[in-house]
DNA sequence: TTTACTAGGTCTCAAATAGAGACTAAAGAA
DNA sequence: TTCTTTAGTCTCTATTTGAGACCTAGTAAA
């Protein structure tokens, strides 16, 4: 049985119990980690423990706040441990608990899916480009030249 | 060799690559399905093709047009096919491609993770609740009953 | 002695993004 | 004649994110 049939019977499972984010436990983990952040921050920290500003340097684009805030997250629901050295300034170590640790197989699953199939990915989004231009300019050709795409296009039939 | 390991040796190959967003694979990924919906609307096209309403009423509290736009942004990747029928009004019913339906295994093994550990988070995010409470209690006890959590309190050793 | 620097944030304000809900077109049903 | 249906789109508002200034106090440099 194929994995996307079985994903397709649990979802027609939890639609049973009324998938309440706060109940559902898929909802409730795509809520906390269906960001930009989270993934990658995790990530960083499987390589090794991190001080804050060497995640800040490590994890490009991101910002303090943001960093702050993801890391805030990750550490109440036990994914992540921050260890406060008292010095002046102080120094805050950040590291995967067990948990986090546990969460690392199917990132990886992830991961290795996104590295496998880049070049489809890409190659889609050139035909879509692709076809979303002939498609306009079929248009242009009837219409105005200024004629801006119409709102509600696939009803004229 | 634990995943995790892998995951940060993997993290640490990108980063020697610059992890640009527009070239890595992963980053790319993240910012795509990085998001409260794709990956839930994935889950319900991996159950059964479904046409635009069903897929609304499905997926609880997306809005239509939040819907539209993963949607498109799914089929742009390729992770999603796009029928019309044209009739009026056109029925339009939304599948997974091979594409897709590949991606069902590391979702899979996402979920499982998901199911399998959502006690612990929420017994860490208790733990973590209890931590705070207990925290600001003494605080308040030292300072005026009205006072504030102090803005870099961590600084006060 | 004054100044600069450091680390790990927080704060404010602006920009981007998400959500709510009204609106649309054409045909068929009531 | 009015109502319903479908797959969206549009506008307006609310929430989230990002940029960047600011803070603290001990140490090092000037």
């Amino acid at each position: 049985m194929s994995a996307h049939r079985i994903l397709g019977d649990r979802f027609a499972g939890w639609q049973k119990l009324a998938l309440d984010s706060s109940q559902c436990p898929v909802r409730n983990l795509l809520d906390r980690i269906g960001d930009r952040w989270s993934l990658l921050i995790l990530c960083a920290l499987a390589a090794e423990p991190r001080r804050f500003s060497a995640l800040a340097r490590d994890v490009p684009d991101i910002s303090k706040r943001m960093l702050t805030q993801t890391l805030r997250t990750l550490e109440t629901d036990g994914l992540v441990h921050r260890e406060v050295e008292p010095s002046i300034p102080p120094k805050v170590t950040y590291s995967l608990t067990p948990l986090g640790q546990s969460f690392a197989g199917p990132m990886l699953g992830l991961i290795d899916w996104a590295e496998a199939n880049f070049a489809q990915v890409q190659a889609a989004r050139l035909r879509f480009a692709e076809a979303a231009r002939t498609y306009s300019a079929s248009l242009s050709a009837i219409a105005s030249p200024a004629a801006k795409p119409l709102a509600h296009a696939h009803w004229k039939l």
